[in-house]
DNA sequence: GCCGTTTGCCTAAGCCTTGTAGGCGCTGCA
DNA sequence: TGCAGCGCCTACAAGGCTTAGGCAAACGGC
């Protein structure tokens, strides 16, 4: 009988690759069994249960978009980079809808604490270092960003922009042209 | 034998409330039979399946939200309005985590045309008229504020502000304030 | 009040997914 | 070449979804 070579990193790959196909919540054990050709038990000396395997694609999809988003920031500031970061993130979530969606499954605190998420923060902090905004409007601006965007990819993916006929990359470049501004301005009166 | 008095209204009601305390995804046509103490198949009368449960309880969830968000805004206008709306989905979700992930379930197009999600992007569309906007910016500001407000409840809910110690209702707040800027400002240049 | 129809919930059964326990053969190393 | 351990297997249990078909309570007409 020919090894079918499982492995907890190829699992995990097939499963990103699999929730782009059908969607993050449509990836389960049977199904990547099915893929690998192999029985189902045989999974499970690789990832603990289902929960597992999910939070191997999350943390796996969290740290490829992490390095999407710092290759996009290189070199960059200002409104550039806040174009940039906004960018990575919405063409993030259209080539790969199902590792987006496993990047915002919930983790556990400690899981959470030692996954890429905390260089997302990092990065949108740094975005606000072009704009010279001093604490608490700094965590607050923060905040910000990190809804807008997330809600803008969440909402576009949803089909929520698909019944008015406005192009979504103009609303998306209206959205950080204001936000730009609205930053510039915080900064002027802070 | 005495009857339980199914009703697809009764279950749908019942999945909500079972939603908010155990979360949407938990709630399976399973754990709705318990709850009522009847057999699994009993439900299958009254809704066709596990998929049509969750599309009433999104609905049913999308029109109570609506109905709250209306209340807020009466008699509202300008930043008053602004904030109303605001607050009135951010409490809804704090008050009903499940209703409100159920709110976000992806609802095929003419399903979504015939809710209560029309009601949603009208009122959006009516607090912007205190802000004087013309096309396409008033459909580009209407995607901001249903990003900022869906992405910030979204995020708070996941407990993404878990780890920054400041008040999540100042940023809020905050960013309140600032979007009421923004479109004044918008309104004022275009 | 009686009877037929409708309604409401039931039993039974099939299929899918998750997860555990234990077995057997292939692979690689001595 | 022999054997230890790894890699995948079979078998099985539990729980969720769904359909088919049955029985009895409720209801409406007379």
């Amino acid at each position: 009988m020919v090894r079918a070579g499982l492995t907890a990193e190829r699992l995990t790959r097939a499963g990103a690759e699999l929730a782009d196909e059908v969607g993050f919540d449509q990836v389960t054990v049977s199904a990547l069994a099915r893929q690998f050709d192999v029985k189902v038990a045989s999974l499970y000396s690789h990832v603990k249960s289902s929960q597992d395997l999910k939070t191997r694609i999350a943390l796996f999809a969290l740290a490829e978009l992490a390095d999407r988003v710092a290759e996009a920031l290189a070199g960059r500031a200002g409104r550039d980079a806040l174009a940039a970061f906004a960018n990575a993130y919405r063409y993030y979530a259209k080539e790969h809808p199902g590792r987006y969606a496993a990047a915002r499954l919930r983790l556990d605190p400690e899981t959470a604490a030692a996954s890429a998420g905390v260089r997302h923060a990092q990065m949108t902090r740094a975005i606000l270092r072009g704009y010279d905004l001093s604490e608490p409007d700094q965590t607050h601006a923060v905040r910000m960003l990190g809804s807008v965007f997330h809600g803008y990819v969440s909402l576009e993916t949803a089909g929520g922009f698909d019944h008015t006929p406005v192009d979504p990359q103009q609303s998306w470049a209206w959205i950080i042209d204001s936000l730009d501004a609205l930053l510039r301005h915080q900064a002027a009166t802070s």
